[in-house]
DNA sequence: TGTCAATATCGACGACCATCGATGTGACCC
DNA sequence: GGGTCACATCGATGGTCGTCGATATTGACA
């Protein structure tokens, strides 16, 4: 997916028009999300804290080569955090970088 | 693309597991957002509160079939609503159905 | 009714990406 | 070193979707 780290590029995607390149850095930040995969890998990993990708593979019910390659989706966008220990690898979620798109979202716009 | 209305379908995407059902809804709710045309459209109609389909055309640099494809993806999900008046068709953003995507990015997970 | 303007829909094409089998890369153990 | 386990990477494939030209639809106006 070739995925950049997610970064602050607005504030208020509701608040003014946005320019293209703000607008394809925070597609590709929405599009990262836009996997259940993901999503349910991400909901894993932060309800139990730090967890081995060994314990990953089964209650997905995808491939070992699939899920490593949304884990490094989810790493390279800054979501994850990954570490290795001997032979496993351990993820964890870097609550922070969720902001970003909390933000993105937080609008006051003009009622509608 | 064929999308549903965007409904709240849980209470942080970092608090618990979730099911395969609710990460295929809430997936399907972020690739609503992981477009930058539709982000510019949403932006663009915010900022001025309400858009003749007209005004929309030019700024974004699209042809007008794919605007307004991108225009009723937006509809579909609820995230615009859609007037006709006469032959034109004006838009606005219902900031509510945003609050549904916050809240699953809200999340008080287990510190990392 | 006929014409034109503004949108919506259709059909097709191309690009991106999720998926998986096969293979590569380290780490541990004997 | 040989073997095995955990994980990453590669290559190929299939499906989804963004895009646009062509066409249909709807309303305004004469």
């Amino acid at each position: 997916m070739d995925v950049k780290t997610i970064t602050t590029c607005c504030d208020g995607l509701l608040t003014a028009p946005l320019s293209e390149a703000a607008a394809e850095d925070l597609a590709a930040a929405f599009r990262v999300m836009a996997d259940p995969v993901r999503l349910r890998l991400l909901s894993i990993i932060a309800a139990q804290g730090e967890t081995c990708a060994c314990n990953l593979t089964a209650p997905v019910g995808k491939s070992q080569p699939t899920i490593s390659h949304h884990l490094s989706v989810l790493t390279d966008a800054g979501l994850l955090r990954r570490e290795k220990r001997g032979k496993w690898a351990w993820y964890a979620v870097i609550p922070d970088r969720f902001a970003v798109l909390r933000d993105a979202l937080a609008a006051t716009p003009v009622a509608a």
